[in-house]
DNA sequence: TGTATCCTATCTCGGGCCGATATATATCGC
DNA sequence: GCGATATATATCGGCCCGAGATAGGATACA
């Protein structure tokens, strides 16, 4: 799944400039599950709207610089519709933190507990972030669906690393050991 | 971080051939948190050879093709070390499922179940392939710590996923609404 | 005996995407 | 008035994926 179909999908929800759909994939619904850079999401936007796919309106805005506000068109629908009907491909999962974990012979304590500490406020900041989507207002099943599951998946990061720490703590105290 | 420091780091293990390191990766103790694919790890390795991070063993075997064994050497270890003695990026996960689902206005019922059930049995692989790791013998604590964390994460995603699906078809019974 | 498929093993290459950087305007705090 | 932050678009080098080429041997089936 490429780029423009990631655009297609958040323009389903309205239309919306470039800078907007990064906030989305950062901040908003689609956050914590898809990830796309302005060095691709500015090029696919030009492609889709070369293609007839997306329709763009430049808005001259007071106190903030020009947008360029793409919408969906029905044949990007349709394309959309089209790209998403395929069995989704195995979810990717690449976490530094655990390969720090794996390694950590090679890593003194005081920066494993840094390291613990930074993904327990990363996981943190990634369930406040979906709490805050789920009571802004209405919502469709989707957007419910994908909210729940990510909460569960980050809740049971959050209590297995809690765990992990505390045990890592006991096991090997400060000043102690070493 | 990068597919050097990767190969290291599975290098760091014991010696292995490009095919064994991806094996490893795909399978092994590195499996379901770190992906890389033969195009980089080969280019990677030659470059780490070069550099004399790792050294190069060839191996003849009978019955199957030679293989080119790499070892950690110690200026490996060293840099290996210093690699991971940063903050870990924040973890990426990347979920067309989750993309699909959130999109569910476009799918028709049938293609929503299959992709709940192929889901539901990438999770159970991932799980299964944790708990055969984690059996195996002997265990240093790192591999015991992302077992864990992989294993409570995953569950929780499969018990979530459970829970959707069933809500999914008791609001869209088969034949009935539509 | 043929052939087809799978597993081991290495390597290359086009194209997609990230991350950094450039550019521009405006607001806010100090 | 200065730096920091937010809004907004765009480009570009380089890393990496995914697909395919190449090649030997094993297994299986007819």
């Amino acid at each position: 799944m490429n780029v423009r179909t990631l655009c297609l999908g958040v323009l389903s929800f309205g239309e919306a400039s470039g800078y907007e759909i990064k906030k989305e994939i950062e901040e908003g619904m689609f956050s914590h599950f898809i990830e796309a850079s302005y060095g691709s999401i500015y090029p696919a936007l030009t492609q889709l709207a070369g293609d007839g796919f997306v329709t763009v309106r430049a808005e001259e805005q007071t106190g903030k610089p020009d947008k360029k506000v793409y919408a969906i068109a029905e044949s990007g629908r349709r394309m959309l519709a089209k790209s998403i009907s395929v069995l989704p491909a195995r979810d990717k999962y690449r976490s530094e933190f655990l390969f720090q974990m794996l390694l950590q012979q090679y890593i003194p304590r005081d920066a494993m507990i840094d390291a613990m500490d930074k993904q327990l406020t990363d996981l943190k900041a990634d369930l406040a972030r979906i709490a805050e989507c789920k009571c802004s207002g209405e919502q469709p099943d989707g957007a419910r669906f994908v909210a729940d599951y990510g909460e569960a998946v980050l809740t049971a990061a959050v209590r297995a690393l809690t765990e992990k720490k505390a045990e890592f703590l006991s096991r090997a105290p400060a000043q102690a050991a070493e």
